[in-house]
DNA sequence: TATATTCAGGATAACTTTGTCTAAATATAC
DNA sequence: GTATATTTAGACAAAGTTATCCTGAATATA
């Protein structure tokens, strides 16, 4: 994968969220069963997820998880800097520690293009684009091999 | 990175190889110390580019490495397919199993794009078009940070 | 207040990638 | 032929990522 399993593993489980917004709170072990996530690791994930303030936990009985902002609002870029790889888009593609300053890499220019998409891709794309996909097209957000 | 440091490290050294076809063998402890690149490491990527015939080896004083086509020839497809990561670009960026039959992931659409700009880097770049840039402008294929 | 339910978080384990070390094979030079 | 320089191969070690387990803390409901 171009992102990280981690990386992953969050988009779905907030498309997962945003799918079921009208229904109050979401059980971390019932995102996990259906889209297929690992349970104690999803529950990591999510625990970061809500320190960024991108969804919201409640304890107890009837507890879960919840978005915290509207699906519009929330970029792939917003997911991508709170799972520390923002970074791999922007640095050299052939590991040189600058690639931006005076000094360019023999390989800068060709990847330039690729690399602009890549970050447009992060930076346009929205929560609510690829889950309304889903919910248009009844497409599940995670489907079985 | 994007792609592997595994990768980044065959790549400069195969540009390295380019810059200096001229003089026959390197040494792969010269490539490691100039590239910055850990010497034992280089040694099994290199031992990996050997079996995949991009390069030749030679034993004993005065041996060393060579490319085993023109630069012209070799694109960074090539290279990557050896060290495991062209699916890593196909393959569904949120980790489901199965996005090109009939059903695709909510974020299929918008990614298509991006993918096919990185496919068309990798099949398009060859070795010449990044070390030739090396030469003309005098910059160096790794550089101090 | 008791209880069941759920998140929170630390310790740990498995797996993958990256990096190191050593001994063996082989070519050259003397 | 012996010594030397170098690749080759494989076992081994370290680091990073992914996954599991267990206990505790919070809270809704009865």
């Amino acid at each position: 994968m171009v992102f990280s399993k981690t990386w992953g593993y969050a988009v779905r489980a907030l498309i997962h969220l945003a799918r079921h917004k009208d229904q109050g709170t979401v059980l971390s072990s019932r995102i996990a069963k259906e889209e297929h996530i690992p349970a104690p690791f999803l529950s990591k994930i999510l625990g970061t997820l809500a320190a960024a303030k991108i969804v919201v936990s409640a304890r107890g009985p009837k507890g879960g998880f919840m978005l915290n902002v509207p699906a519009e609002d929330l970029t792939l870029m917003d997911i991508t800097t709170k799972f520390g790889a923002p970074d791999s888009v922007t640095e050299c593609i052939i590991g040189h520690g600058e690639c931006d300053g005076g000094v360019v890499c023999p390989i800068h220019k060709k990847w330039s293009e690729p690399k602009r998409q890549i970050m447009k891709f992060l930076e346009t794309t929205t929560l609510a684009d690829i889950s309304e996909v889903a919910k248009y097209h009844e497409i599940p957000v995670s489907i079985d091999i």
